[in-house]
DNA sequence: ACGTACACCGTACGTCGTGGGGTACGGTGC
DNA sequence: GCACCGTACCCCACGACGTACGGTGTACGT
């Protein structure tokens, strides 16, 4: 009655065993077939990633993956908790909870290059998979000391989450756009610059014509660390009512 | 020589005149198929809209489409710039740019929630559009007194637009997860809290494991005004030197 | 040792975006 | 007024997609 195909089994792919001890011995690991993903979407974006093209890499034929995955979506979810396992967390957060968060930011942007597709999957598959989890149990022991209760905490962490994306993503379509159309990232900037000077020009935007004029088009790093750490200097204030010892 | 099948016109579907004056008259405007998308989107999700689906909504063929829009991404890009229309833009600011600022994150969570497909497309094309420009030439002008230079002005409207989105997104996907699980959203987070409890319950998630305890789940719209406020409030300290009669 | 759950995979169905090419229409230049 | 040709329209077709189905062989639990 529930859905319509949905397997018996549970609907999260963490929840799923990988093998019951039946049968043959599978020939590959789920994670094997995620890498194998991962690669795929790295150098031809989240739109390369089919199930052929995934069951060719791994060496398989296409519907041999659906003994590992139930779906392409689930497919989605283990690539990005895999790569959700390449955040090197410390063993104990550093005791300056500012910078162990500038520290994640840092680390997940550089992700979101090496990965660019990551940015529109975590958006559309926001589940909680075991490497989510454990970055996000390592973000609330830094923020530990900060006297921020638990729901500033998880905002906070959601705060700084969010910004990276929307950050990284507006770099990433404009890139991805420079691609698809052939140009170089200048070429497509002056393309967009002359098209902007051209609806400008009738007036009815003065104040975008003046923000436009001067476009210094400033070091994206350095916007990065400031606006990180606008966000942060924001929930520094709101410490609960005991005392910290700074 | 540059792309490979890229018409010749320019590459930014507005800069593409709607007619030449050659020819027999068009039968719709791209308006009418954009708003055919919109339609379709709204209660499918984007990936409900296929060139078929549109142009039977429409009431043409398939291919007819093309006469009217490159590809399916340039129909995307009309798509976000219609809603983007909506905007309700006041013919002058307030005065009291906070209260500006907060209006327009209300009206974009509003339009986020009327097309839910609206979150994932403007990230993906974040091209300015004729509605966009006009937002952005509002929200410049609503700014205008505040003190900012034209920099920090794009980065406060940027991290606005930014928060709202991914606010909404993570609403969004758990509602689609939901949906398309065949659980209501009560159900799902019921799973999903089992899912956690479960993980949790080894022990090595303390803080996680404390945080999902006391679950409250607090008023969407509340976190919403004063996280909002939160970057609004981060900004309103940087004004430049020239004083302000605050 | 047996039974069976499960890994494997070839085939097939419906859908997608869109290229090619034929036909009818209507502004533009003589 | 007429010829021209760029454009709107549409049918057909291609390759790729996700995945349902059903058959075959293997290795674990009993």
């Amino acid at each position: 009655m529930a859905a319509s195909g949905r397997a018996a089994g549970p609907d999260v792919i963490w929840a799923r065993p990988e093998r019951t001890g039946r049968g043959p011995r599978p020939a590959f690991t789920r994670d094997e077939i995620a890498a194998a993903a991962v690669r795929i979407a790295d150098e031809g974006g989240l739109a390369a990633v089919s199930m052929r093209r995934v069951a060719t890499a791994v060496g398989c034929a296409t519907m041999s993956l659906y003994n590992y995955v139930p779906s392409k979506g689930d497919l989605v979810d283990l690539m990005v908790d895999l790569v959700g396992g390449e955040y090197e967390l410390p063993a104990e957060p550093s005791g300056d909870w500012r910078a162990d968060l500038l520290q994640l930011a840092h680390q997940e942007r550089a992700m979101m290059r090496r990965h660019p597709w990551l940015a529109g999957a975590v958006l559309s598959h926001n589940f909680l998979g075991p490497n989510a989890l454990s970055y996000l149990e390592f973000a609330l022991a830094a923020l530990a000391d900060s006297g921020l209760d638990d729901g500033l905490k998880m905002e906070l962490i959601a705060m700084v989450n969010g910004t990276v994306i929307s950050m990284a993503s507006s770099e990433l379509a404009t890139a991805e756009r420079a691609k698809e159309s052939g140009h170089t990232l200048e070429q497509h900037r002056a393309a967009q610059a002359g098209y902007l000077a051209r609806i400008v020009a009738d007036g009815r935007h003065p104040r975008l014509a003046r923000v436009f004029a001067d476009s210094s088009v400033p070091a994206a790093d350095e916007v990065f660390d400031r606006v990180i750490g606008r966000v942060l200097d924001g929930y520094a204030g709101s410490a609960g009512p005991e005392p910290e010892g700074r």
